[in-house]
DNA sequence: ATGAAAGCGCTAACAG
DNA sequence: CTGTTAGCGCTTTCAT
């Protein structure tokens, strides 16, 4: 059995008070008897019971932390983001993966809302309503959503797609297609957003192909409507997409870009190895993770959390130029 | 404030210990009492608190997992099967990336054993040593890893590279490469254990190229290597490695599978993304993630853990031909 | 079948 | 500065 805090007291030769503050608020008290502690504590190898501490304190030193697929890429570096910054601040991390299930995803809240002191929501396939509720049960934090009230940490998915348009725009692309994401995805209607003002600024078309799984089959999906378009370029939701469209083109002997130039969203890791490396609008996954934990963190400690709520973080893409890019048509090369 | 089991028993007009029973011993209370605490609690959504019942009943109802990289795709396939078996019996799972720091573990592994009624852990780092030491002070499983005395679920490494050495053996090819990953890598070790075997078996040579990260650049770096021994197949210690080598001789001009096949372990999605198409050995990673947490729970509710910790699960891979795999030499063929 | 009481490990008042 | 007391929310004897 694991050491209590009135084994140390018992050796320390103090109350189990003492143990308590020497521990946990060192200034108060006597070095000497803090030295005592702290050497009792370490001879028996106490770790104080987390559980035990958050039944008084309120605070359980645990967060939570939800996505909705880890085998999306995509999520991978979010939750690596938020793990690393969580352990420099000595915070445990639940994790609960939803399978894309919105329903799963209020449920497996509501279970773990009891013991963390606040959640972090990735991506959230819940409705609008529904995170809110969530949120007047929990702290919560949502990253790449936006919902009134709820702090957040989001992407700049309209000053993302204003690089790619203004990248294809300056090698002559002049019709743009747009393979979106799910119906219901927050970042795939403000990303619509952006590419749609930056074609109306740039006076290149777009045209819009749909909504596709974020997926490599979504792209597989996508590529036929995409190349009938007659456009000359293609930006899609996502990476995985991008790649599942280019592994259709290059099966139906389309070559990229010289006959067409591809670019996805995200930067994740394949698109580097993928053939041709693809020209991507890198998001800054990792850091968001971080900063959600900092966000969250920074809630649960304000007096008036309402203050920090407003101030939400939207991170910036980062174009990646790689060879999914080219001129807008072979022949207009010399 | 959430509900508490007196908010319930006041409502219900009964005592906390009848609540307590009624909702965790069904048969012990007169139903009608039963009916009554039920509905009480579902008026006031009340969930138990699990930090308080772990405190006295010493079972929290929480795991641990710790991987050593969720950027490696191997990891996020496990870390989802183990969420999906836990959630079906309701136990919430705590993470930690240990950035493929071995002395992190060590600790990340205290930090958490006082939460969770065990962990498992996902192709630790820790020395042999550590690991006893760990599994002396909380239940744990091993997950691609064996250690005397110690619960694990494995992959059957022999096997799969008997089938990956019978498969290039039956195109032709007489000198096999092995590019192998980290010195220390347990899973490395066998699978060389069970080339060689098979080599010897089947007349064919092998030649070992060495240690590697187990990264796209692992694999880039071991490229040209691989090439010089003159083998006309390269057999990599997973995926990754396999996508990073492709990608080389793809820079140098190497045909593959023309001038030389490539043989990968994991079955990660990229590797049927690849091009050409990655052949492998595929590990049913998710589903080593749902039976790592059978064992753990099974260890836990033995009488006596060591009959269960003998019977460890070494799972079979399955050999996936793609097209990263022909015959021994252009040349060869008609 | 139900209630009263005790206590899991810890911290926060309150005395001293 | 330190010890004593009480109690977080829950389960579990022990009575009744």
């Amino acid at each position: 059995m694991a050491a209590t805090i009135r084994d140390v007291a018992r050796l320390a030769g103090v109350s189990p008070s003492t143990v308590s503050r020497a521990l946990s608020m060192p200034g108060v008290v006597n070095a000497t008897t803090r030295a005592r502690v702290q050497a009792a504590a370490d001879r028996l190898g106490y770790e104080p019971n987390r559980a035990a501490r958050g039944l008084i304190t309120g605070r359980t030193g645990n967060i939570g932390l939800v996505v909705p697929d880890l085998a999306n890429p995509f999520f991978p570096s979010v939750v690596k983001g938020v793990q690393a910054r969580a352990r420099a601040s000595d915070v445990a991390v639940f994790l609960a993966d939803t399978d894309e299930d919105a329903r799963a995803e209020a449920g497996l809240v509501r279970a773990l809302a009891k013991q963390v002191d606040g959640m972090i929501l990735c991506s959230p396939r819940a409705s609008q309503e529904d995170l809110a509720a969530i949120a007047q049960e929990t702290t919560v934090v949502l990253v790449n959503r936006l919902v009134e009230g709820i702090a957040a940490v989001t992407f700049d998915n309209e000053g993302g797609m204003r690089q790619a348009v203004a990248h294809l725009v300056a090698l002559g692309h002049r019709k743009i297609a747009w393979v979106g994401g799910p119906q219901t995805s927050w970042s795939s209607a403000h990303r619509i957003l952006g590419l749609t003002a930056a074609a109306r600024d740039s006076g290149a078309e777009l045209i819009e192909v749909g909504h596709f799984a974020p997926t490599y089959d979504g792209g597989m999906a996508a590529a036929d409507q995409a190349v009938a378009t007659g456009a000359t370029a293609v930006v899609t939701y996502n990476d995985l997409v991008a790649i599942g469209l280019l592994a259709r083109l290059h099966a139906r002997g389309i070559s990229v870009p010289d006959d067409l130039s591809v670019v996805g969203v995200d930067d994740i890791a394949m698109s580097r190895m993928s053939r041709p490396a693809l020209t991507t609008v890198r998001l800054p996954k990792q850091r968001a993770g971080e900063i959600a934990v900092e966000l969250l963190l920074a809630v649960l400690d304000a007096p008036d959390p309402d203050t920090i709520v407003g101030s939400r973080g939207s991170l910036p893409g980062e174009l990646i130029v790689r060879d999914s890019t080219g001129v807008a048509h072979r022949q207009a090369r010399p």
